[in-house]
DNA sequence: ACAATTTATCGTCGATTTGCGATGAAGTCT
DNA sequence: AGACTTCATCGCAAATCGACGATAAATTGT
């Protein structure tokens, strides 16, 4: 049996440690792009703020919250998670998606410095 | 004669008070999108950093600081525009560029929510 | 009036994005 | 094993983006 030793779980360890790159230059200009970029999509706020509040959830609740197909859906998440924000475990047939609170973190830094 | 009367002058009086609109919701999540879509590009985001720090600014100085066409700079700064993240006030035969702080202040806000 | 300067706009090209349905891969259940 | 579920990936079409050179528009200076 596989059945989950903690009652409420998000997807992983959180990555943790403070974070210590510069929120300035032209590599944090281009990080701050990447993850700008990421975000740059009505769907993708949408699915990114559903992840925040449930703090743990799968693809197919996801689809259900939003009007499109489950492809589209599914290619969002994938920009999602090249970006950082988001992170992906597979968890037996379905695939538990879950925020990455340091990228979170560090784009609030980086629009901060603004 | 047109001189400017002031030393330091930015580009015109700053919308100010304070926002009232919501950083949640279907509108909010919208507007996040457009914002961040609007800093999704290096170039936008070096460019909009260049006019914080000078508080003022021209096309042809920022033209200067890129390794881009000024053709291309201006359609970026135009983007920036539409986005409202930035203003452009018409100066004799020059364009002054300068920051929109209510709108750099909103996008923090919504970023902030996330 | 004319030349020079500064910025915006147009047209074009290739690359990327967004959306979808169809299909494939991996796992669960009976 | 076979049916079912869940999600990813593959093509494909339409739209948008990013960059450029060329050109137009507006203003200044002579």
């Amino acid at each position: 049996m596989k059945s989950s030793p903690v009652a409420e779980r998000a997807c992983g360890p959180a990555l943790e440690g403070p974070d210590l790159r510069a929120v300035e230059g032209p590599e944090a200009d281009a990080e701050l792009a990447e993850l700008a970029k990421a975000l740059g999509h009505p769907a993708r706020v949408r699915i990114l703020r559903l992840l925040v509040r449930k703090d743990a959830c799968i693809c197919g609740e996801i689809v259900g919250e939003l009007p499109l197909a489950q492809s589209t859906v599914s290619q969002h998440l994938k920009v999602l998670k090249e970006s950082g924000l988001v992170r992906g475990e597979v968890d037996g047939p379905r695939t538990c998606y879950c925020v990455e609170p340091r990228a979170v973190r560090r784009l609030k830094a980086l629009v901060g410095s603004l």
